[in-house]
DNA sequence: CTTAGGG
DNA sequence: CCCTAAG
């Protein structure tokens, strides 16, 4: 059997099982990236750094001609090939590839990489490499760790290097490929663990951040990615509210009600602290949401539910106070 | 520039 | 988080 690294785009797709088509979509733009849902239903239940995937023709289809012959590559990965039936012309193939690498891929990365502009420039990497000829998209797959588990007593676990209230967050980042077949590969990805702590007042303020992505800082730059000049394109670095935060902006909306995120931005947080009054009223949304949905339906408790509790209320009192007002015009 | 909501 | 139509 043949095997080709990326076979003829005009060839038949090989994997028309719907849940095995990756369709890279760049139509508008490669980011946001919102597709972590897609991942996390389960659709890559071995994903664990390698690639598995499955076709079987089926048996009515039997006559099938070469074009549909399986090609895949088999630089430093494990190809396991059966037929399912030694009757020629009942064609099954059952293609499993696992442990798919791509072999000296060195990229630059600026120390003070993010999540978001590792993946923009690994995808300028990959497709300096592959040029147009294929589609190429990055998905990241993040993971909260709420819990640290730690013992029961350390209420607060400052004397740890990276103990975010939120936890640490965890990147790891998929390439697909896809070109008629879709090959994949996985590289991990981690940087930026963001530490932030809140005092016992209303004020918020924020620590530096302690950023550990300079790994590769010797690596020698097989494509040169420039490190700036795309800086229109970047987005803020996500730095995802603390519980301080949070219990900060519950009860500044306790005191001010919604509508007021300026006031609300300057009152309850410190004037340094990156959260904008625009992030505050975000927040608060999503806190109402979090708060609607069963405790079940939430990850990682990140906010506690009394914490939860109050936002209820207060977006039912100021909710109703809205509506008496609305209602004496 | 701030709000308010959808993206 | 981003984008933006409306105040």
């Amino acid at each position: 059997m043949a095997f080709d690294m990326f076979p003829d785009l005009k060839t038949k797709p090989l994997f028309r099982n719907g849940r095995t088509i990756y369709s890279c979509q760049r139509s508008q733009k490669i980011f946001p990236f919102k597709k972590r849902k897609f991942f996390d239903q389960s659709t890559l239940p071995t994903f664990d750094g390698a690639f598995h995937c499955e076709d079987i023709f089926n048996s009515s289809n039997k006559r099938t001609n070469g074009n549909n012959m399986v090609s895949a590559t088999e630089s430093s990965s494990s190809v396991t090939s059966q037929h399912a039936s030694l009757d020629s012309r009942d064609y099954k193939v059952k293609l499993s590839i696992k442990s798919f690498k791509v072999p000296e891929l060195f990229i630059e990365i600026p120390t003070t990489t993010t999540v978001g502009s590792l993946k923009r420039t690994v995808m300028e990497a990959i497709t300096a490499i592959l040029g147009d000829g294929l589609h190429v998209g990055i998905f990241s797959k993040e993971r909260r760790h709420a819990k640290m588990m730690l013992p029961p007593h350390t209420k607060n676990p400052s004397n740890l290097p990276f103990s975010a209230p939120g936890g640490i967050t965890r990147h790891t980042t998929f390439l697909m490929l896809q070109a008629g077949t879709s090959h994949a590969f996985s590289i991990p990805a981690e940087t930026n663990f963001n530490s932030s702590v809140g005092s016992d007042l209303g004020a918020v303020c924020s620590l530096a951040k302690a950023s550990t992505a300079d790994k590769m800082s010797d690596s020698r730059a097989l494509v040169p990615v420039p490190a700036i000049g795309r800086g229109e394109l970047s987005r803020r670095i996500r730095r995802p509210f603390t519980v301080a935060e949070v219990e900060a902006l519950v009860q500044a909306i306790e005191r001010l009600g919604t509508g007021r995120w300026r006031d609300v931005k300057l009152h309850a947080f410190d004037k340094a602290n990156h959260q904008t009054h625009i992030d505050l009223k975000d927040k608060w949304k999503t806190l109402v949401h979090t708060a609607r949905i069963s405790p079940q339906q939430r990850r990682v408790e990140l906010v506690p539910q009394e914490v939860l509790d109050k936002v209820l209320a207060a977006q039912a009192y100021w909710s109703y106070r809205r509506q008496l007002v609305k209602a004496e015009v």
